[in-house]
DNA sequence: CTTCCTGCAAAGGGTTTGCACGCCT
DNA sequence: AGGCGTGCAAACCCTTTGCAGGAAG
């Protein structure tokens, strides 16, 4: 009973629901794929290899059903494009995001380190926290290293695609 | 000088570019609504008043054009539309948003509060920081009072609607 | 058989873009 | 003239929804 998938299945099935093949491929993409942010299309064309049958629709059915059971997280970083990401099971909303405004990568940052903002939030509005995002946009390591404006790499990953524009510009979401 | 509107002119000027009566209007009204949180529709609308043949594609493209003069914040809650509010000059990128669940509405809060975690992040993780959004979900003061299952009260804004769900499921966006 | 799920295709909503015309220098 | 800027409409993109057929209890 460690095993996200029972979890899930089990989850799922106290409100009459079921762990189809579908979904449970879907969940298994998101788990071989923990901390990495996918899209909703990226899932897509992921779960296809082991489903080729599989809809966009189900996907994001899926992926909606999963973040009302708290199985994923969705992210928004300001691009137009969701992001999802496995959430193990019983983690607090700590860890934050990095976005590299150069090569669009997204890294975590474990800690949370909130809590004395919430405190001082709650403390002088009134305003009861529930939940937080915070997004911190920059240069990761790699990118800082190469010099701002220096051609991309093929040294990492894929580049998960951050919308593009000219460096420089603001980051779309500011706090 | 400290007209924010002539500071947009020269800011303009400066690069063959012109404050043009749409834009201008456009800057009145983020000026009129500062610390609003407009969508380009409600920008749009507003502007209409004063310029009845402006369209929406000046809107989009002058808003973006004043993001990238830094004379707007553009920001995204996580739901599908953007916000805009007035930059003012010299601002730092200091300043939180308040997210009411119930209600909708978007409440700030002005001290930043973010330099020890920002400066753990570079520490830990090498990665340089440039600028951050900070969303924080939860219940504002009134809604916090009137418990949060009360039927919405004729009060606020007609509610931009963040995710629904059961309150105390995690919020569309996390960190 | 009833309920839950699925794929497909169409609809939706916010935002962007192509284009021809207008304006300012 | 030569850009810059604009309105309009069409295009785009991600996401959601309607619907008829299927699978599971």
């Amino acid at each position: 009973m460690h095993d996200p998938i029972d979890h899930v299945r089990d989850r799922l099935g106290r409100q009459d629901q079921r762990l189809t093949p579908q979904r449970e491929t879907v969940l298994r993409v998101l788990l071989e794929h923990a901390n990495e942010h996918l899209t909703a299309e990226e899932v897509y064309l992921e779960a296809r290899g082991a489903a080729p049958d599989l809809g966009m629709a189900t996907v994001y059915r899926t992926l909606d059903l999963f973040e009302r059971l708290g199985v994923v997280h969705r992210l928004d970083a300001g691009q137009g494009v969701a992001r999802y990401e496995f959430r193990p099971e019983g983690e607090g909303h700590y860890h934050h995001h990095l976005i590299c405004l150069e090569c669009g990568r997204i890294l975590e940052f474990e800690r949370d380190l909130l809590e004395p903002v919430e405190r001082a939030v709650e403390k002088e509005t009134g305003f009861l926290v529930i939940d937080h995002s915070l997004l911190l946009f920059g240069l990761c390591p790699d990118c800082r290293r190469t010099g701002p404006d220096a051609p991309s790499q093929g040294a990492s990953p894929p580049r998960p695609d951050v919308g593009e524009r000219d460096p420089g510009a603001s980051p779309g979401a500011s706090s």
